[in-house]
DNA sequence: CAGGAACGATAACATTTGTTATCAAGTTTA
DNA sequence: TAAACTTGATAACAAATGTTATCGTTCCTG
């Protein structure tokens, strides 16, 4: 199934997906400024592989995940390769295509059956309108983007850094939730080796610990 | 030669590592409030190969390059790794450390002879405290924190797609002056790659392009 | 319930990449 | 200027990783 529709036109040159909710978790006293909105989200009870937003589309949509699980991917030489994965309370768009209006260079698709909230673009923007007369706002979206970018600095520096295994041991230890709930293949792709050597590192792992 | 020295706290938790110069390039109706802060500035003439910031230590300097070049890097098993290169009118400094008063993951070196600008942290609150009165100010501070973002996402998503030849031939249509200007051994690091297999692209590409 | 797809393990082999060592040319420094 | 260091190329070998194929299990779907 595939989901999200082109929307209106969103001229403030602002990047900020993941403010709703980050609002919610670090700013509880904003919370009034976010119950308004809260009505204007689709909800939506999806199956696995839903496409809530399809490569190459623009997205107009910004999605809120209250239970289940979603990637972010790219199609490669016809081959998937998962940038990044969500779960529940956390918010997401492709951000290039949210802000720019331009096509999206991801696919956003549930991996898991998932309640998503979707929150049209022409409300995210009234929502910085409101809030942007806030003195805690600045600060908010500092901090939010300050995460963000921390983030894929340590995304790509691990790379330069570390051997797959070492992501694979990293990603063990700081997010074993991924490893639980998300498929082996789509874990190989994010760390960037093949399902073949993914199962290799596992098995090797699994042998060294072998104490019985 | 090693510089920087600690500096007063920076309580505000924004981090815009490269506002000057943005400004500057791209916000022109602002050059009057820069102005003042350019005195503010220490400058630098030195060699290749001067410490800017310590790993370790804490950043509380915003580097300004005049003339010259300089790479961020962090040690890793006793070898460097080369995360970033920085040019003529770019700033920098190590995100987390000036934002959040941490020791800093990385060094910030000279590579070549350079012409460096300093501002002291206390002068950049002050700066972003005179600018954030300005209508403007929100505008620039987004669209600067897009394109980081932007930068370093790709970067990442380059390392899951393409291999250390594509990534070499990448940075030669897209960076070339990195290419001309930074020593091969940094370039091999920042591509994830042994200086030897760095060696093997360029002089495989070498036969592919002779064609006389 | 049956058939097919999705998922993961494993083997065998090919390719890529790292490691170590050596050499030559260019730079810096005492 | 001579010695020492830096830089880059290359060879030989080792280790890591990809590719293709097979198999068994689970899960989904009609």
């Amino acid at each position: 199934m595939i989901l999200d529709q082109k929307d209106s036109k969103f001229e403030v040159n602002h990047q900020c997906p993941y403010m709703l909710f980050h609002f919610k978790d670090q700013f509880p006293e904003l919370e009034p400024f976010l119950e308004k909105y809260r009505s204007y989200q689709q909800r939506l009870d999806v199956g696995a592989k839903t496409i809530l937003l399809e490569e190459g589309k623009v997205s107009g949509q910004y999605v809120f995940i209250e239970k289940g699980c979603v990637r972010l991917f790219f199609n490669n030489d016809g081959l998937d390769k998962t940038v990044q994965f969500f779960f529940e309370h956390e918010g997401l768009t492709s951000l290039e295509s949210f802000v720019g209006n331009v096509p999206s260079a991801f696919t956003i698709e549930t991996i898991e059956p998932s309640v998503i909230y979707l929150l049209p673009k022409k409300y995210v923007i009234e929502l910085i309108d409101d809030l942007s007369r806030e003195p805690q706002f600045f600060k908010m979206i500092m901090s939010i983007f300050a995460q963000r970018q921390s983030h894929y600095i340590n995304e790509f520096v691990s790379f330069i850094r570390d051997t797959p295994e070492q992501r694979y041991l990293k990603l063990l230890t700081d997010r074993p939730h991924i490893i639980q709930r998300v498929a082996q293949h789509y874990i190989a792709s994010y760390l960037g080796v093949s399902t073949v050597h993914l199962s290799r590192i596992k098995s090797k792992l699994a042998k060294g610990n072998a104490h019985f």
